[in-house]
DNA sequence: GTCATCATGTAAGCCGTTACATGATTGC
DNA sequence: GCAATCATGTAACGGCTTACATGATGAC
């Protein structure tokens, strides 16, 4: 999960790990707070498998030519300060052409059903996928969730004393929303496959 | 987590391991699918630490005292197997009164902010609290809600591609209803406490 | 008697965490 | 210069999983 992570968000740009676990928790939200304890050990893992490879960074290592007058170097500097405050000992990561290979195999994979985490992350990601992919892995959550829900409603709602037919009664609808949510990406997936023009953006 | 789950059940009746793993999963749906792994060695560290001991089936073990006529304890035995068809070499548990004061302890502690899962499983086991904690479990899982909504807002909804900000924007939406969910089970606790009746059931 | 199911357990390992250690850069 | 923040890393450990091993019981 972490690999899909990091891979993913690397298909945008080349970033370092801090930026790379600002990233993830804000643009993901809580329960995405992922620790450098396993951040950093993991793309040197990558990196020694080739996925990724180390990069200048995003905005170029040197853009602004030095002038040779020591006042427009010093300006420069400040310019460059004012928009990205920081330029530390930090290690850009790229991913390379094995890691958009490696990222197109973890987005393939089925995982287990009860994996929302991966989902989530995997739909973030859809873009990166071909549009029949795209359908697949969505059918499948939407399997899933039928599935699920069937479940859920066969075995009575009356068991267990308020709190606990409360959660389950929250969760099935919860369910629900999410099945509903589901079939209307997979409507939207098809409309456009139809309409042929198909941008993900 | 799994301490929390196995004296939170074991407050209703004895189980031994392999009830216990099917009452969890099956009552409280997917997801919670514990294995044997752990839930054995967690068995024998509680029974270690003395909140649990070793007890007789929660249905008397001779249950249905011997007539001395064979067609009897034979038909005696078939209806037996037909209430509960197993009678193995299983160990069944109790919880002791220091398992008690444990599961208190548990389901007093806050946790982790964005820890469903055991918001979840206190919720489900809240009639073992008195009811002026369980207005505090459910306010303080309302304040959580509240932030990380507040959180989902100011942050605009406009970043990403469709995917990523489909899957921002339905979370916001589960956030939403999570905490109307919470907010209708305080009042329902307000009510009762004021109208002094409070059962659980 | 043999198969499916119930039931308990162990060993290895994965995936992530916390706590700690270090150092660069910037703002003041 | 000093504190705050940015940035990278390591060591130890924790909780849970998988895979494996074992055996009892009941159905046929």
């Amino acid at each position: 999960m972490l690999d899909l992570a990091i891979l993913g968000l690397l298909m945008d740009q080349p970033l370092h790990g801090y930026e790379l676990r600002k990233r993830l928790s804000e643009s993901l939200g809580p329960m995405w707070g992922i620790s450098y304890g396993s951040l950093y050990p993991a793309l040197r893992r990558l990196e020694r498998e080739g996925a990724i490879e180390s990069a200048e960074p995003a905005s170029p290592p040197t853009p602004i030519p030095a002038t040779g007058s020591l006042d427009g170097d010093l300006a420069a500097a400040r310019v460059r300060r004012v928009a990205k405050p920081s330029r530390r000992t930090r290690k850009a990561y790229r991913i390379t052409a094995a890691g958009e290979a490696r990222l197109d195999e973890l987005m393939l994979a089925d995982d287990a059903p009860d994996d929302e985490r991966t989902f989530t992350l995997k739909l973030v990601f859809c873009r990166h996928l071909a549009p029949p992919a795209r359908v697949e892995l969505l059918e499948r959550r939407r399997a899933t969730l039928a599935d699920r829900l069937s479940r859920a409603r066969r075995s009575g709602t009356t068991r267990g004393d308020r709190y606990a037919r409360s959660v389950v009664e929250h969760r099935t609808q919860s369910t629900q929303r999410d099945l509903e949510w589901v079939e209307q990406l997979l409507a939207a997936e098809r409309g456009e496959g139809r309409t042929q023009g198909a941008t993900a953006s």
